[in-house]
DNA sequence: CAAAGCATGTAAGCAGTTACATGATTGT
DNA sequence: ACAATCATGTAACTGCTTACATGCTTTG
């Protein structure tokens, strides 16, 4: 249930609509959600049944009316409320290791052609993530201190990203002098 | 439904119980699942109705039945082409930084308290992961790419935290700075 | 004229977790 | 006496994903 901190923490910047926030966590890196309807505007409709948010209807023109939500006094409570709550350790989930632990079956041949596949959407998950950076994507910075936080965690994502294109390429080498030293 | 994968992985490894693979991903700390009954159990039974997995059911004197799995023919090759699908990017699930992100209303205190926090809960899990790799987890080395994959592949895990630990401290103590220069 | 954007919502399903249920044995 | 280990399985639930449904507008 994360997702509602982290929704709630957007809307203690500013207020938002459904539509909004979808985009925002879908083009986020950091934030680790797909940004599917179901988990915002479910979220939003339980927040307001729970009066965590108020909600202003505007009508337009020529697109669909549009609900902006704004946190009321009880959200700002909850979101005080997570923010202080422990903080619980990173989860790696690197799915392709554990390919790699059980790959004895496969030849050198076919390794090497899955680290190559690997290495290339690493490298191109981190283009696409220094051209947004580069962009300067919309960021909170009411303080000094908010502006620093939010640096350091978007270099955190794209470290984890070069880090794990490190090991990959250092690994792949390793194996290639391998099995030319043990050829088949 | 990657978690088929690894257990199927492990079978091609050697023959296991559901009781030996529930506590082989529980105290893994690379194999990103609890090791819960349902997973496991589950997934073992539903393997054997497709044919993937045999089971031989030793009888005990002193302890309950055990039901070893042993891959079939079906089941390797379910292996093989899940090894061979395409690798996908890792995943990191970091909460405590979009608790950060969203901490602007949390006085410097509290906000180092925090880091405090998180500091020593990965301080732990790094010793923990020390302790278990310098005793020497089980793992196949059924030959030197093998045994190499399985050193990197832990070594990247450990290196994962204590990149996690540098940066946490090099914030917090950034931090530290800038409360010093703009005391409230 | 098709695709993408604006804007909201629902349905169906998968993946994963905690907790429940049973019951003997061994260690502290 | 209490907890942990051995060993299997089920129930109830949360979190998250894909896909469906609608309908107008703008861009290529």
């Amino acid at each position: 249930m994360s997702i509602r901190g982290a929704i709630l923490g957007c809307l203690s910047w500013k207020p938002f609509t459904g539509y909004e926030l979808k985009k925002l966590f879908a083009d986020s890196a950091s934030l680790p959600w797909s940004g599917n309807n179901n988990q915002i505007y479910g979220s939003l409709i339980a927040l307001h049944k729970e009066g965590k948010v108020d909600i202003e209807v505007q009508v337009q023109e020529k697109y669909p009316a549009r609900k902006v939500y704004t946190l009321t006094e009880a959200g700002r409570a909850e979101l005080k409320a997570w923010l202080l709550s422990t903080p619980s350790l990173p989860e790696q989930r690197k799915l392709f290791h554990i390919q790699l632990a059980w790959a004895e079956g496969l030849s050198p041949a076919e390794l090497d052609g899955l680290f190559a596949s690997y290495e290339e959407s690493l490298a191109n998950a981190i283009l696409i993530e220094k051209a947004i950076s580069r962009k300067g994507r919309p960021a909170p910075a009411r303080s000094e201190r908010e502006a620093l936080l939010w640096r350091r965690i978007e270099e955190a994502s794209l470290a984890g990203l070069e880090a794990e294109l490190a090991w990959a390429r250092g690994l792949r080498q390793e194996l290639l002098g391998l099995s030319q030293a043990h050829p088949a």
